[in-house]
DNA sequence: CGCACGACTTGTATGGTACCTGTCTTTTTC
DNA sequence: GAAAAAGACAGGTACCATACAAGTCGTGCG
């Protein structure tokens, strides 16, 4: 579907700065080798998105700084038990330098034999399991991080006295049933329901960082995310 | 048996990372040296199995790519679907007026006893359920919906119609293992991790207008956040 | 100033082409 | 005789090229 990869990279060139407005459709559709159809089959997606206006006889914009407005209040599991006035404890489980998952190889850009650090973490609230989180970083930052480190710092206050500079973050959440081991770290039944998220970091570069995988109980979490509601007029299904 | 060794080949390629839409059926053909009859008996192996689905007139793609719904971007179920490329349907299973659940008219800001209009649906793509939603709004602003409409078209289509204007949105996600009917309605098996996001629409003055329960299936979706890294207490935990 | 005109834009519709899957029949091969 | 190959056709989808309607904006003329 070519216009489906046209609005993926129109997506990123808008969410990595571009505002006000776009150039027209006939533009658009030199620049990228398609035609004018398909250069609007990817702006309505985008508009159904809420990324983008169109104005007859005037073109298409940038909706108002988008990321900011649509992104803004995301609040995690952690934040809200911060809020709640839990003490958060942290008890690393693995610290091992190994050959990187395939996908994981893939999201840091590393080779597909890449080394990397993988942390295993037992996040505490109140001394209570809450979520079991693994860190994977490549093993060329990983090496100057200590196991006392990444027990008493998070990665985030970390990575910054090492060069790196974090831009965004990435959020992908799924549901999985626990299996046999996670279930026992987060004391639940094997086969519970839990909630995954899996966090890539980018630094100011746009390369990724850190990938990181969360896991919930789901009994005791929930995510909220709130946004305003962006008017998309003529949805095109019906 | 020729279309044996190659669904097995064929499998192979997509089990060690391939995703994504597969060659055409000719394409494979020329490359294996085998006929189209070959290819598309391996092929219909491989979607009994559940590995890949075809889409006529358009190809065959591997099914395990969950749909990515990003989070305050997309604000239906339906532009989901379609930046995925899949063609979105509806079914109304449910259509009804009675007393509100509780938390529900708390949060409409109804009376205890106050009427509803409820509608399940199941949400499909490419004809196969994908979500199961359930939807309530007030008795005064449902009683100018007929089933058809909410067949046919979706809710922030219609409510502008009758002068509610949306606001904001709230999404709160969580697991939860499927319940023997959620299941079956999803086509999967009871007990197995599903998704569950409980999303309150509020209008323009901040009145709750639609509180909504989507269900989607863990290995076919996952939601997807955004944000600008910001040094909040909600992203230091990594 | 007022106004028409033209150059641009988005919105919409249509015909045509290339390629895809789905299904069938016939021929070849082992 | 069964499996594979070869071919043909139907039904669909994505994309392109084109044309035209409708809206906006700047320019220049009277």
């Amino acid at each position: 579907m070519r216009y489906v990869q046209l609005a993926d990279t129109i997506r990123d060139r808008i969410v990595s700065g571009t505002s006000g407005a776009l150039p027209s459709e006939a533009e658009l559709g030199t620049e990228f080798g398609v035609s004018r159809v398909t250069v609007r089959r990817a702006l309505e997606l985008l508009r159904d998105e809420g990324l983008v206006t169109a104005r007859r006889g005037v073109g298409w914009f940038v909706a108002s700084d988008p990321v900011r407005q649509s992104l803004g209040r995301v609040t995690t599991v952690e934040a809200a038990l911060e809020a709640a006035g839990a003490t958060a404890g942290r008890r690393v489980l693995e610290f091992a330098f190994e050959t990187a998952p395939t996908d994981v190889a893939k999201t840091l850009g590393l080779p597909v034999d890449g080394e990397v650090l993988r942390v295993t973490r037992l996040n505490l609230a109140d001394d209570e399991p809450f979520a079991l989180v693994t860190v994977w970083v490549s093993a060329r930052l990983g090496a100057h991080l200590s196991r006392a480190d990444v027990e008493h710092s998070t990665f985030y206050d970390l990575l910054p006295l090492h060069g790196v500079e974090p831009g965004r973050v990435v959020q992908t959440i799924t549901a999985e049933a626990a299996e046999g081991k996670t279930a026992h770290h987060l004391g639940v039944p094997a086969g519970s329901p839990l909630l995954a998220c899996r966090r890539v970091t980018y630094d100011r570069h746009g390369d990724a960082v850190i990938v990181a995988e969360h896991r919930y109980a789901a009994h005791l979490t929930a995510l909220e995310v709130e946004f305003p509601f962006t008017q998309t007029p003529g949805a095109r299904h019906g």
